[in-house]
DNA sequence: ATAGGTGCAAAGCATTTGCCGCGGT
DNA sequence: ACCGCGGCAAATGCTTTGCACCTAT
């Protein structure tokens, strides 16, 4: 009943209000990486009375304590995406907008020694890879990400 | 006289305003990341007459033209350098928001298998890392293969 | 009871654009 | 002469905020 990420609200002691509630249970069942207009969407389709100056101050709140993490793929808007346990990476298809997430503990490791090498302890770090889908067969991108073609950086 | 800038931006048949001139000259002797409004500062301080607009504009047709390349490091504005003829990449000092550059052909030739791993060619891609200072103890004198172009806090 | 949340509309920012006179080529 | 450019201010698009009311705790 209760959603994972009102759980992790409760643990820290935020308060409740209905319109949290909706909101968590949103970003709970998301299985990709909704901006804030998508989860006011979403969130309005549950409960109508909820604005989206909410949602931006939730969804703000939730990443100050941990809970969401923002991401920004381009196209100007935030998008956001529940934290993970494990670190994870994006790679946007260029083509359909679509995100695949992976891990690479190689990737890591070379990053950190990077750093280092520099003189520099990683606090954190900004990775995304732009792609286009290999010539296989034609596939079609159904909308796994609700989001419109985006446009790689050069 | 000429600069590096103005000299491309005339190999591909830019009209070269006086607006322009003064951008491109500020750009070439830039060695830093300026956002727009250090830019119009720049530009401002050797000719008073141009617009903000106008950098903005500019800098936008630099980019599509492939002579400028947009950087995105947080704190909500672009920021611009010159295309460079390698590719390298940035680690930001969360400290002093100085920026260092670096290449690592390992890292290169690493993302481009991930990327095919995943089904994908990689079309272009954003990395930035953020670190702190080490405290250091085996100091490997000025790291190996950097190139330290820095630039001011914000 | 009361600290803090919410809705609404207005304000902020970085960036873009319409209009129109001006200046390269 | 022609077409594109630059200045200005208004318009955008995303996000934040002031204010007055409301609600979890």
């Amino acid at each position: 009943m209760e959603s994972r990420i009102e759980r992790l609200c409760i643990e820290r002691r935020l308060k409740m209000t209905g319109q949290r509630r909706i909101i968590a249970r949103v970003l709970s069942e998301a299985t990709d990486h909704p901006d804030v207009e998508e989860l006011y969407r979403r969130a309005s389709a549950l409960d109508a009375r909820i604005s989206i100056a909410t949602v931006y101050r939730t969804v703000r709140l939730l990443e100050e304590k941990g809970i969401l993490e923002r991401r920004d793929f381009g196209g100007g808007r935030a998008r956001y995406e529940a934290t993970a346990h494990g670190h994870h990476y994006h790679l946007i298809d260029v083509d359909s907008g679509r995100v695949i997430e992976f891990a690479d503990p190689d990737l890591e490791t070379m990053l950190h020694a990077l750093a280092s090498r520099l003189g520099f302890d990683l606090v954190s770090m900004r990775l995304e890879l732009f792609g286009r889908r290999a010539r296989v067969r034609d596939e079609r991108a159904s909308a796994g990400d609700a989001a419109p073609p985006v446009q790689a950086p050069r």
